[in-house]
DNA sequence: TTGATATATTTAAATATTTCTATATACTTA
DNA sequence: TAAGTATATAGAAATATTTAAATATATCAA
């Protein structure tokens, strides 16, 4: 990975509010259905639907989450392959919640 | 360290010119004298001495990298344990130049 | 002390990011 | 088909980031 990509997969994760995603995920077995992790993290985090919407697509973009559709919703996926090739540990993301 | 700890420390680095100077730190043994780094990063990436100035500040606020006065000259040192802590793994960042 | 070198600060402009409201799309179920 | 649920997009406002020019500060060396 160049240092291209490894800015984009930092940036993607550098916020707040992504942060809190990807440790979710992490501590989900890395895979959660979409109302339960959204719902959970827009409460949370007190942030309206579509400013979820935006963080789960640029964490997509960056290839940091995975995400499929299950008819009405969507399963999100931590994609630990994109983390590890940047430099980044996940088992330090399970640490505290 | 907490996940605003955490983000400061990402958000530190998710920056093509810091993560430059970071794996810049990394391949020299992780300490290198001010003008080296300073002039050799500003002529690589063409920017201002004043805003490498900036990118350095934020990285010591950070505390992903250390400075020290040497005369003239600051002498600037990656801080693994800053890294670690974050949950970013340097060897990854000595691979490619 | 004077001039040169190294780095920092101030100010301001350009750009990017975060967030919301309003609205749209897609799928499910009655 | 119609209503309900889940997610996305468009547009706009607030805020943050990146950068440079001009200037300031600190140290060295003659």
């Amino acid at each position: 990975m160049n240092t291209n990509q490894q800015v984009v997969v930092l940036k993607s994760i550098a916020d707040s509010t992504r942060l809190a995603i990807v440790k979710k995920l992490a501590q989900n077995s890395c895979e959660i259905t979409g109302s339960e992790i959204v719902n959970s993290c827009a409460f949370a985090l007190k942030l309206s639907q579509p400013t979820m919407s935006h963080h789960f697509s640029k964490l997509v973009q960056a290839n940091v989450v995975r995400e499929k559709k299950l008819g009405n919703e969507k399963c999100y996926q931590l994609n630990i392959a994109t983390l590890t090739a940047a430099g980044i540990n996940i088992t330090n993301f399970l640490e505290e919640s």
